[in-house]
RNA sequence: GGGCGAUUGGCUCAGUCGGUUAGAGCGCGCGGUUCACAUCCGCGAGGUCACUGGUUCGAAUCCAGUAUCGCCCACCA
């Protein structure tokens, strides 16, 4: 075994052997599932086909894959179905910037030739991602990979849109929409990032109008306005019903400036009269606010601009001015006439394109939506009911408040890739909606031929896909075996930032279109940030690449250091301290395994299975390690059980750092070299280290696949074992738990405390770290002398001392000695070394004594307190006695001890 | 304007069902050429669990309020 753990080398080989031996599919060669136990299934959330691995990926990765792993263990049948999104905004914008270096652009290709160069560029692209995937040890079912644009995706998107359809749940309709001019799309509501910013709030004349039709120069209601060019679009001007200002202007009209429309001025509450003038622009086809009101009304609606954001034709003389560059003419123009009336900075919120961060315009425009609420209504039921479960709870809240105030869906997209909306219109204006791959034969209303029908341009919203996603996957709507056996999936895993972009949405599709929820749990995560907290980012210069971090220290640490220490739903962070402790707990775990191996006993045959010794060879120390796995074996379970992925690498770390290396390794080390111990007991001792090094490595096999693996091929199994700690059985603690003896490891425990004791006085007491201490121990309990006979030299020389005489009372010795003296629970020990130096030792017992006797008298007073002997269980009443018998035992004896 | 979260040692975080001795890693101090590992070993210091009040025999933990920070949602032009 060398002498270094080298994640690179190793890990690339382990991937290999897994995949050859067929074991990530659930039907895999290699599978050792039970099919008589229930599924463990996770469908991936799909990453960007073109997209680069990220922390985020990662830990999502990360996460997922460790508990697949462990539910492969179990033996159930696990799925972990992977696939790629198509991402239709982001990868076109990917792509557009690839084809601009080419002197290309959308226009000059056209939607046909656009679309196959996109194909062209996503074949290059989609095995990116899953390579690095790999590289983390993605466990997932490759064979079953699936694609948001692949023909399944497509047909689950024509079906259930028809099914929608049907339902009365999709409509087309005019309505006001978010219109990115970036992007040169819609966008849905959630894709609309509200930004503060501080604009400029202007105010503008708007003049009455005479009974002859002419306005009034001397006459006029001004008007508070932050989008100026707006004004193009006004159809009335607003003021608050009860606001005796404006009281006798309401019914009359003005004159709208540059387009010099007349308009009403009406009333109407929604006018904050605090608010700037009081009185409002009404621009029904570019404000959401305007629209409703100008619906109360009976307003007309105008639509002022062009997909590039440009002023259209209804714009007079601003037509074909950019908005911003109109903007600015019309404020001047304004200013020019006199009918500025001022302007002053305003701080606003800016609805900017999550995507291309441009200023989003409302606009009004004819478009295909869903209609949401009553999936809605299902998808607050199943969690309510409890079918599905959301980890951690409280984000049921975020969801249902979501969904209680959800409005309408635009899926329309103007974009080309995607998939495009099955719809259909005949030259008379009705509309066919069709799950048919070719279209429908005939319009659906008026019977004309399919060659006189006209497919809707626009594309589905990406998410509408992702949507799908928990069953197209699985073949829906086909009743497929795979839909059949692993639909609802177990476990739905990801960041609590796209709650509403996706997990409700699937929610709602998949309660409609299935009639069941998608999944039994929600378990959400927090989001990756830098060690002071922030979000990473490119443009922030923070981001860790994390297959630099696998390059540099192996998938396995990088794992590990996301797992550790996280809990659900929490945002952590993330550096280089804690990549570090990671790697190195890996590269303990590896010296371990190395010191195991090389150690085991000559009389042992080197290809003897792992087992555990019989009873009569068990040692002290064996219990106490024994014992010490049992809990380990059953908190760590547990943990995994319950998602608390954070807890089981802590548990992880802790057992075998603290306890298998720092104390059992080296107290199973002096044994074993001691060529004077019987056979049988050093085969024990190594059979029960190996044992123990065997369980843990399964135990965090599902957080540190690689190692775990390479190391446990290194140790001896049987010939029926799986070959694949992969696919060994989990561990429990059956074995452990009844080879241990409880009192004889409670006896070890005791002596390491001693141990532990002895270091730190000696250290006090400023002797040589390397000298040898006579000592005289008192061990009261025949158990512990016992156990402290058994092992021999190997405690002793933890504790470098020489022990001279073993009592079982202190009063058996010299009362006048100088001697150090170490108490360590009912054990101590008595220390003779010439050039010690008492008086630190002897401050040291005083504090000790101080210490004790505060907490004996609270002990005491406690005990006092008839209402807590009276109302608190009997078990922690037991428990307060004890311990006052304990603390007052412990000051009797320092007593004795300082008074000598 | 609503909602959520966080607040525990210098830093980053755990802390299950409320149980009295609040843990870890990093950092810090002291010491170490122990033949698995210096990516290491040993020892130690360091905490009024943000604040106020309440419930309880008992509160880091439950309740109410306050403060600070962060996030999400929301139509004052």
């Amino acid at each position: 075994m060398p002498p270094a753990y080298r994640a690179a080398e190793v890990e690339a080989a382990i991937y290999e052997r897994w995949l050859a031996a067929d074991v990530f599919a659930p039907d895999g060669r290699g599978s050792r599932a039970d099919p008589s136990k229930p599924p463990f299934v996770i469908i991936m959330p799909p990453p960007n086909v073109t997209g680069a691995l990220h922390l985020g990926h990662a830990a999502r990765t990360t996460v997922e894959d460790t508990l697949i792993r462990h539910a492969r263990m179990t033996r159930r049948p696990t799925l972990w179905l992977p696939g790629k999104d198509h991402a239709s905004i982001a990868a076109q914008l990917v792509l557009d910037r690839i084809i601009a270096e080419e002197g290309e652009s959308r226009a000059s290709l056209g939607r046909e030739r656009y679309l196959e160069r996109m194909y062209r560029f996503v074949e290059e692209t989609r095995g990116f991602m899953s390579g690095q995937l790999r590289r983390l040890g993605a466990s997932a079912d490759w064979g079953r990979e699936r694609f948001t644009m692949d023909a399944g995706s497509a047909r689950a998107v024509r079906v259930s849109f028809k099914r929608l359809w049907d339902d009365g749940l999709v409509y087309r309709g005019e309505a006001l929409i978010n219109w990115c001019v970036g992007c040169r799309t819609s966008v849905s509501d959630l894709e609309v990032i509200g930004t503060p910013e501080t604009g400029t709030l202007w105010t503008v004349r708007y003049h009455l109008v005479r009974d002859d039709g002419t306005p009034d120069p001397d006459a006029w209601i001004s008007v508070a306005t932050t989008r100026p060019e707006t004004i193009l679009g006004d159809t009335a001007v607003a003021v608050h019903p009860e606001d005796e200002r404006y009281r006798s202007f309401v019914g009359r009209r003005v004159l709208v400036p540059f387009v010099e429309r007349v308009v009403p001025i009406v009333a109407d509450d929604v006018v904050e009269r605090d608010f700037g003038t009081g009185a409002v622009k009404i621009t029904p086809a570019h404000d959401p606010n305007d629209h409703e009101t100008a619906r109360r009304h009976g307003l007309p609606m105008i639509d002022v601009l062009d997909d590039d954001g440009r002023i259209n034709d209804a714009g007079g003389a601003y037509t074909g001015l950019e908005r911003f560059e109109a903007r600015r003419r019309i404020v001047a123009d304004l200013e020019a006439r006199g009918d500025l009336e001022g302007s002053r900075p305003h701080e606003m919120v800016i609805g900017r394109c999550q995507r291309s961060d441009d200023v989003i315009e409302p606009r009004l425009k004819t478009q295909w939506f869903v209609r949401t609420r009553p999936m809605a209504a299902k998808a607050i039921a199943a969690v309510r009911e409890g079918r599905t479960r959301i980890v951690p709870r409280r984000f049921e809240k975020v969801y249902f408040d979501w969904l209680e105030n959800i409005r309408d869906w635009n899926v329309s997209r103007q974009l080309w890739w995607g998939h495009r909306i099955p719809a259909w219109y005949c030259p008379d204006g009705h509309i066919t909606v069709s799950d048919a791959e070719p279209g429908p034969d005939a319009c659906a209303t008026c019977g004309r031929p399919a060659a006189e029908l006209r497919q809707e341009e626009d594309i589905f919203d990406t998410w509408y896909s992702s949507g799908l996603w928990p069953f197209s996957t699985l073949g829906w709507p086909e009743h497929t075996d795979d839909l059949v056996r692993y639909y609802p999936g177990t476990v739905m895993e990801t960041a609590y930032d796209i709650i509403f972009f996706w997990v409700a949405r699937m929610m709602m599709l998949g309660e409609w279109l299935t009639g069941e929820a998608p999944f039994r749990t929600i378990f959400l995560a927090g989001l990756i940030r830098d060690p002071y907290g922030r979000k990473m980012s490119k443009t922030a210069g923070n981001v860790i690449d994390p297959l630099a971090v696998i390059d540099e220290i192996g998938a396995d640490a990088l794992r590990f250091a996301i797992v550790h220490g996280s809990t659900p739903g929490n945002d952590q962070r993330l550096g280089e301290a804690k990549l570090d402790g990671a790697r190195n707990f890996g590269n303990k775990l590896w010296n371990a395994a190395r010191f195991v191996l090389g150690a085991r006993p000559a009389e042992l045959a080197a290809d003897a299975p792992l087992a555990l010794p019989a009873a009569a060879d068990v040692g002290p120390a064996e219990h106490w390690i024994l014992s010490r796995a049992a809990v380990t074996i059953g908190e760590v379970s547990r943990a995994y059980d319950e998602l608390r992925l954070g807890e089981a690498a802590a548990l992880l770390y802790d057992s075998i750092w603290s306890e298998y290396c720092d104390w059992y390794l080296e107290l199973a080390k002096l044994r074993l070299a001691d060529e004077a111990r019987p056979a049988a007991q050093r085969v024990a001792i190594w059979q029960v280290l190996a044992w123990v090094l065997e369980r843990y490595l399964r135990l965090s096999h599902p957080l540190m696949p690689f190692i775990t693996e390479e190391i446990w091929q290194r140790l001896p199994h049987a010939p029926d074992d799986p070959g694949l700690v992969m696919v060994a059985d989990w561990p429990d603690a059956t074995d452990a738990a009844a080879l241990a003896d409880a009192d004889t490891a409670a006896a070890t425990s005791a002596l390491l405390e001693l141990v532990r004791g002895i270091r730190r006085t000696r250290q006090e007491a400023g002797l040589e770290p390397a000298a040898w201490l006579d000592a005289e121990l008192v061990l009261p309990d025949a158990a512990v002398a016992a156990a402290h006979a058994s092992l021999g030299g190997s405690l002793d020389r933890l504790a470098r001392v020489r022990v001279q005489r073993v009592v079982s009372d202190a009063a058996a010795l010299d009362a006048g000695a100088q001697r150090l003296a170490v108490m360590a629970g009912r054990l101590e020990a008595r220390l003779t070394r010439g050039a010690a130096d008492l008086a630190p030792e002897r401050a040291r017992l005083e504090g000790e004594l101080d210490d004790a006797r505060r907490q004996l008298a609270r002990a005491e007073a406690r005990l006092a307190d008839r209402a807590f002997v009276a109302k608190a269980p009997p078990a922690v009443v037991d428990g307060a006695r004890a311990r006052a018998a304990e603390l007052r035992e412990l000051v009797r004896r320092l007593e004795g001890r300082l008074a000598s």
